[in-house]
DNA sequence: GTCTATATACCGATAGAC
DNA sequence: GTCTATCGGTATATAGAC
């Protein structure tokens, strides 16, 4: 592996467990074992590298949720295996953290990949709750441009929860609500 | 207003924008118009300053979700009025965005407060849910210790992706969703 | 491409005068 | 109680040798 893509790698790290304000370019290096130089070569500096690390975060984040939802049962169970994914709620979600993170929210090329990650993937469930709505999986009073943003927000924060109390429960009890919610109908 | 007073409000606010990686004594001083000899007199340090400021915000939260949660309505009408409340969603939620903190986290001290409010709501809307689910207004099948916590987790959420789009729209839908998703037997 | 040296600013805290 | 001075350390970046 080379310097730049350890340095890459490190980056999205450390940017995932302590954000961007939490991140020194210095602490980046010391992880990549790289030095000074080696990162101010490759890279425009820690923002330069941070929007090229929080890009390849996304893609494969965005990667891991198609793998799911681009199946073929049915619109409704697809939406329902993306929730039941496993997810490492102690850790917090890596492109979630940093919409709460000031200078990402304030840098429009930094805040970029994560308004575009949020933007797919609500959108990706609203299309496929539309589909289940025709098909009768779902209440046809239920509004799929809503009911996404809420799916969406359910995990999100149940990282906040798991992390406020130190127990990953807390995401799985958020999950297990919003699903059974979902469902109703089916009772 | 005391010195004092004048500190912990801008420590309040600062942590609230900032969160406490991005919060520096130096910005709470500028911020309270005091300097660094009256900052360190009335409070341990930027991290016992922290704990004062944190527990005085969540307690306000509490009284206030206190004043919406402890009605004579209905059960359910008591947690939809809110989930109904006003929100500023570009600005995050002030408890929330601790528990993403890495240094929050790690501290019992600091994340106490964080973690009591959690707590404390889940708890309380999990047992309006109870009730609600004795009178029948919501499926006897429901969890409701998973769905209180599905609904705090769609707030804590919905800030994210406000965020994250940089549009107070994505907490309205997201809160919308699980409304309609809440009181869906209703229909 | 990588290294060390250096620069300027800020971090969080302490000292001691008033 | 408040102020200014100061401290050792780190943040982010640049310079220039190799």
């Amino acid at each position: 592996m080379t310097n730049r893509d350890r340095l890459l790698g490190s980056a999205r790290v450390l940017l995932w467990d302590r954000g961007y304000v939490g991140t020194s370019p210095a602490a980046i290096q010391q992880h990549a074992n790289a030095g000074q130089g080696s990162m101010y070569h490759h890279f425009e500096g820690k923002r330069g590298l941070a929007i090229e690390a929080l890009t390849e975060t996304t893609q494969d984040m965005r990667r891991r949720a198609e793998a799911t939802l681009d199946s073929s049962a049915p619109a409704l169970d697809r939406v329902i295996a993306y929730l039941r994914l496993e997810r490492d709620a102690l850790r917090g979600c890596a492109v979630g953290r940093m919409a709460l993170d000031p200078d990402v929210v304030t840098d429009d090329a930094l805040r970029r990949p994560v308004e575009e990650f949020f933007s797919w993937l609500t959108d990706r469930l609203h299309r496929l709750l539309d589909e289940a709505q025709r098909s009768g999986q779902i209440a046809p009073h239920l509004v799929p441009d809503d009911v996404s943003a809420a799916l969406v927000a359910t995990i999100q924060g149940g990282y906040v929860l798991a992390r406020a109390q130190q127990d990953p429960r807390a995401m799985t009890a958020s999950i297990d609500g919003i699903t059974a919610l979902l469902t109703l109908q089916e009772r």
